[in-house]
DNA sequence: ATGGTAGGTATCCTA
């Protein structure tokens, strides 16, 4: 059973309609997780994402701001949202998938300009949402199999995540504080970083440009930002991954890009389900 | 060293 999943920090779904059907053409994700869709749940183009072929679909959104989506050709059960940190922000789903997989969506603050959590109260939620989401996985451990987690995590882990590790050492999503709570967040089930096992990690990879660059793919000043993580017993099934940026050069884009894992799972897991694919 | 752009919303906040 072929399983891919796609994450995309699409930045205003309503903006990027007509681009979200040209990715979901070109790259036939079963599930796609989306963050900064900026869109109150009552206004959320269902309509549209049906068409593209995603019968179940769950939204956790926001007026202006954040806002997740799950996408899904294939059934979503126990859908639920999550709220970090004593804020209404929407920031994270949690859906079922067939053969009793988990899926996380996640888009974590991107922390402001200053990296000091004593005077920058958004660099401070960002670490404390990481803090916060190592404990709990850390609590759930025992149960964390079949764990999908994926989202705009908005930290670049490895010096080769960034186009300059020196440079961006202490520039927001690449400070070694960042870092060290996403690394937590990362050990606490453990989880398997998906891209990196069939990247080296000697080879940059980036999912972010900003959209400050005259022209991003001249400079090249990227940053990972966007991951796919597994737990340790899915990522034996991980064939492969890819990094869709020719959607950054589409007209008007996001300034991040889609990034996709497809999982060969065993049938065994998805019973009748599996005998239609 | 600096400032550069984009989106939502309503004039400035967040990324």
């Amino acid at each position: 059973m072929r399983l891919r999943v796609t994450t995309w920090n699409v930045n205003s779904i309503r903006l990027r309609l007509d681009q979200l059907a040209l990715v979901v053409e070109r790259v036939r994700p079963d599930v796609l997780c989306l963050q900064e869709t900026k869109v109150e749940d009552a206004r959320f183009p269902f309509d549209a994402v049906r068409g593209m072929g995603f019968q179940h679909v769950f939204v956790h959104g926001q007026k202006t701001w954040h806002g997740v989506a799950t996408l899904s050709r294939l059934p979503l059960s126990g859908c639920e949202a999550i709220r970090w940190c004593n804020v209404e922000d929407c920031r994270h789903a949690v859906c079922r998938l067939p053969g009793e997989l988990e899926l996380h969506n996640l888009y974590i603050p991107a922390g402001g300009d200053v990296p000091d959590p004593e005077v920058n109260p958004r660099f401070r939620h960002k670490l404390e949402m990481l803090e916060a989401l190592a404990a709990w996985f850390e609590a759930r451990r025992r149960q964390a199999e079949r764990v999908i987690l994926v989202g705009d995590l908005n930290v670049a882990p490895l010096p080769t995540d960034v186009w300059n590790h020196r440079a961006l050492l202490d520039v927001v999503s690449h400070t070694p504080v960042e870092v060290e709570a996403l690394e937590r967040l990362q050990r606490s089930l453990p989880f398997v970083d998906a891209v990196r096992t069939k990247i080296p990690p000697e080879e940059k990879v980036f999912t972010w440009w900003s959209y400050r660059a005259r022209d991003w793919r001249r400079s090249n000043r990227g940053r990972r930002l966007d991951h796919i993580w597994l737990s340790p017993d899915l990522a034996p099934y991980l064939v492969f991954v890819r990094i869709d940026d020719w959607v950054r050069d589409l007209e008007r884009p996001s300034d991040h890009v889609p990034v996709t894992a497809e999982l060969d799972l065993p049938d065994s897991w998805f019973g009748d389900a599996a005998v239609r694919s």
